[in-house]
DNA sequence: CGTTAGCACTCAAGGGTAGGGAGTGCTAAT
DNA sequence: ATTAGCACTCCCTACCCTTGAGTGCTAACG
């Protein structure tokens, strides 16, 4: 069997109805709000031939049919058309995301996730900037009292992080400064990831003459390195879930906040290595997580000057609004992308 | 009318049969599973006398009896019992609060809020150590690169803040270590909260010569330090509002993840100004804020070397099992403030 | 031959009713 | 003062029935 012209017209109608209602749409709707020129009895028979060919489904007999994974997939990839943001909705998200604090890329990213969330009226999740896979850009130690050293790192990414390590006894200025620098050379350009034991203790050539104080600091230096958190998720809007009539039904909503409430889940879910700016969207089964199969995903990976820092998306239904959200998504992207840009000075 | 001992242990009876099973109360019942040596006939009209008293109430004529707020308020007060721990909470709590990234004030606070909702079974909600009532210990400025200055905070807390600040002319090493010398000398011991414009303008009278460098820098160093985040909430487990059966209902559900949801209300929630250590409860109507009016909150502040940091607490329906939630959370905060303190190597 | 009107059929959802059960308050007996 | 007994209240569930939306099939139509 073919998809010929007026079948694709008819899924497109069920998908944009089913999307807009939440139930299940019958040929005489569509026959009656969707301007097609066939009857009813028509638009029957080319349903069951949809249904036939797996892009729609019935819950019983006698019910209306919904898109299946299949037909939403379709109307992604075809028929789905890419909404304009109004003006409105530009301001909140220029406005919103220049507001957060200035120079913290973190703080950032959880604003774009609660405007995200407050615009499309979903359940929104965001991957913040990844340590572990950012190249150190420069490595610094400094005397805080006699018994600790503060120890920053900051990374290609922008990324700054600090720890303070306990030592035995103090390190005078220069030494501290000798370290640093020797840090910064063998350590620079590797990714946290990278640094393992062996590593460190090549370390400990270059520092034969420094052993004692090598002692001291570096076993101390690693844990504060290895113990750098595994990028951080944030979730916001969980209860929009309420929004969908089919999560009215308590078991269903329960397993959607189970979810939600599981970052490792949504860590995972949020796991689409695509190409920095394209929007990846999974549809229902597509995803792997068991219990996200009722969900569809919509992420998209922000950057700065090309690296990939994170994911920020949403989550929600298969009946989301795509070519809504995505327009939402891609310009708070942009936004994003842009006001981290500019904290680093990066060109672009 | 006054509360004898034998009403005092019929209300004792209710509170905790209700606890347990969610469901009203009736007169047999406390009969048959309370062994208090009176007839059904007697308990009701005790019963009678204690929901006229206000203890407890009834949702409809031939409903059984649930506390009321006042019930559980007695309740609380003088009767129920403080729960024992089982050495396997109590190795749990242990293991995943050291296990926590060492160093981080913050994420063994995370680390705290997930094993505080695993184990008492409830949402836990979390205020971080907030930066804004901390004095400042210690700052530093170091030069990153041509166009930035990183600016470190280190507060008596032990939080550490950094900030990466745009100049747009180099400064050298001799001036920014004047600089930061300047800046301990005038801002150190302050709050951040306290640093105001009129503080930074009087640093100008200190900086008389580096006017061209204080111009440059100072206003994006003030920018910086008010923008510093007002203390974050984390919540966890909002799911486990499912565990109890009036949520089953999915309006009552929508309204407490809304609740939840909302990180402003839950911070005002968290606002309970008590003495550090101790536990501070609120039951339904004492909580001021609209939605959380059937709910109970139990929290509790943790605090380095007698300064508190941030409170640490659970939310869930008014039955919640006190005396369990009451000893795992004070076991939590006592190995909290265990831990934060041997982070900055605090003497206890 | 594709399209359509008509019709019988299916099934979920909603309303009404009856019975069961848990619990109460009251009364009278202990 | 306590308790047994009883009538009463009210919720909950199951059941039935009706309604309505939607389908598939068939036969007629252009």
């Amino acid at each position: 069997m073919e998809m010929d012209e007026r079948k694709i017209k008819i899924l497109q109608a069920i998908v944009t109805d089913y999307i807009n209602n939440g139930e299940p749409v019958g040929s005489r709707t569509i026959a009656k709000k969707y301007d097609l020129g066939i009857s009813s009895a028509t638009i029957r028979n080319e349903m069951a031939d949809l249904e036939e060919m797996g892009y729609i489904e019935q819950l019983h007999t006698s019910s209306g049919r919904k898109p299946s994974d299949k037909g939403y997939r379709l109307y992604v990839d075809r028929l789905m058309q890419i909404a304009e943001l109004s003006t409105e909705e530009q301001y909140i998200i220029k406005h919103h995301l220049i507001n957060a604090a200035l120079y913290e890329v973190e703080k950032i990213v959880k604003q774009a996730t609660l405007v995200l969330s407050h615009l499309t009226n979903l359940t929104s999740i965001v991957k913040a900037p990844s340590v572990q896979k950012s190249c150190i850009k420069y490595i610094q130690l400094m005397n805080l009292d006699a018994g600790s050293v503060l120890f920053v790192i900051i990374t290609d990414s922008g990324i700054i992080r600090n720890n303070v390590i306990k030592i035995s006894k103090p390190i005078n200025t220069t030494t501290m400064e000798k370290l640093t620098n020797i840090l910064n050379f063998r350590l620079g350009k590797l990714t946290i990831e990278q640094i393992n034991l062996e590593v460190i203790n090549n370390l400990k050539i270059n520092l034969a003459s420094y052993e004692e104080i090598f002692d001291g600091i570096i076993p101390a230096l690693y844990d504060s390195l290895s113990g750098v958190e595994t990028s951080e998720i944030y979730i916001q809007g969980a209860a929009n879930i309420f929004n969908y009539s089919e999560y009215n039904n308590i078991d269903k909503a329960r397993e959607f906040l189970i979810l939600v409430d599981n970052k490792e889940s949504i860590n995972s879910l949020l796991n689409a290595k695509d190409i920095t700016g394209n929007i990846t969207i999974k549809i229902g089964g597509e995803n792997f997580v068991e219990c996200a199969r009722e969900c569809s995903i919509i992420t998209a990976v922000y950057s700065v000057s090309g690296t990939p820092l994170g994911s920020i998306g949403v989550i929600g239904p298969t009946r989301i609004p795509y070519g809504k959200v995505i327009s939402i998504l891609t310009e708070i992207v942009k936004e994003l992308n842009d006001n981290i840009a500019q904290i680093y000075d990066d060109p672009r």
